[in-house]
DNA sequence: TGCATTTTCTTTGTCGACAACAATATGCAC
DNA sequence: GTGCATATTGTTGTCGACAAAGAAAATGCA
């Protein structure tokens, strides 16, 4: 209904149906295309896609393991709503998981892991300076979860990435209405945060990493607060 | 193989046959009784829960979203392998999420809350005086979950659970060798977490937290250590 | 007209079958 | 006997179909 990529009738390898499908529907979730709420169909998907049910429905048992959709048993699955009323509990896991991934990645970081590290910031500042709301988010999470990598735990950074994607979400809410402008001191910050995990100074690292946290959590939510209270003025 | 649980033919509830094996497998890997690495047969796995093979791939897609079961595409799914050489990243991430989930626990802990988790502690004591290893574990899960949840952080609790559920691999093969002795120190620093839970002392409740988890992992990883060096010398 | 009940209809959960892929076994040439 | 190409076997990924479970619509009755 939203796109037809039914491109290919059948030249499809075999086993990337799911990945396929998992990957399309993850995306169009964090991008607010599908909307929180919104049922999910799978003969309309199985349609869409060109596939029969089962690679849909294995796609769905995954994204609902990510806490991306949820499924009434005997009832449709719908995308999970953004839970605003519980926001401050993703705000301090996300600040815990930025200072986290920040310092370990000033402990452990390898040959290699800076040069990977700047090119995501490099691509970030190229984003910001393009005023491209979408290509920041993309080359924000991968900044971090690109230090996440650095810093050598898979644990934080499963968490840490669930929990940029959950922000994908709402950071499209964010520069959706901010109408894209531009921040450049997260840049500035960013840049920072390199430059501690270059010198391999822990403490610097997660001063930078929660201060930036804090920067980010705040203007969110700010602007959650505002929209608040213009929804109680309407 | 293991079990015949082919119990009713068909007498089972619409949607409950993916949880069914889910929670059978689950159960199974973390008891060890499947051991890490061996490979997974879907349609052995069919005839022993007398079901189709796609309620099983639907609970093994789960079960590999979780980690406790890697999937090689068109190759058999196995049992996934416990990674002895980065164990120090999950004592690592186990200890920090002992400490947060402790201290929101001691913090945030509403009615009720301190009277499961006082149940849950009971269990755990009762399970030491009878010295039930399998029991112990389970309890001990139990009795931290209860604090997690008492936190109120999802994230945090979400990551804790895997955690504790993948330490129950590694407490299996502890308490498997040290032929179920009873630590009746984790009883005791159990009951000082509770204290320090209800009295809302967040600062008490990180140390004990702390040392808790110290306690643990020093234990293991002793353990671990003695056994690697046995190994040597053999 | 309003409510309870039955019927239809939609959507999910499960099944058995088939095709593709990987690994092993077989055959053949040298 | 060895090395390579081919056939065979076993296992996975995908499909189309059917039946159960709700939900919605339709019917009946007061």
């Amino acid at each position: 209904m939203l796109k037809t990529d039914t491109a290919n009738p059948a030249e499809r390898k075999r086993g990337s149906g799911v990945r396929v499908v998992y990957e399309s529907l993850r995306d169009e979730i964090l991008d607010l295309t599908l909307a929180p709420g919104s049922p999910i169909d799978e003969v309309q998907l199985a349609e869409r896609f060109n596939m029969s049910r089962t690679p849909i429905r294995e796609a769905l048992v995954r994204l609902a393991g990510e806490g991306l959709v949820e499924t009434l048993p005997n009832r449709s699955t719908m995308v999970s709503n953004i839970d605003f009323l519980n926001l401050h509990t993703f705000f301090d896991a996300l600040t815990l998981m930025y200072r986290v991934t920040t310092r370990l990645a000033a402990q452990n970081h390898a040959a290699g892991d800076l040069e990977r590290i700047r090119a995501h910031q490099a691509q970030f500042a190229a984003a910001v300076e393009a005023q491209q709301a979408l290509a920041m988010i993309a080359t924000n999470r991968e900044f971090h979860a690109a230090i996440a990598e650095a810093g050598r735990n898979p644990y934080y950074t499963g968490l840490f990435l669930r929990l940029l994607d959950e922000g994908r979400r709402l950071l499209r809410l964010y520069y959706q209405s901010f109408d894209d402008r531009l921040p450049q001191e997260f840049v500035d910050e960013h840049e920072a945060m390199i430059t501690a995990i270059a010198a391999r100074d822990v403490e610097a690292a997660d001063r930078l990493a929660r201060s930036h946290a804090n920067q980010i959590v705040r203007q969110i939510q700010q602007f959650f607060a505002r929209d608040a209270r213009q929804d109680i003025a309407l």
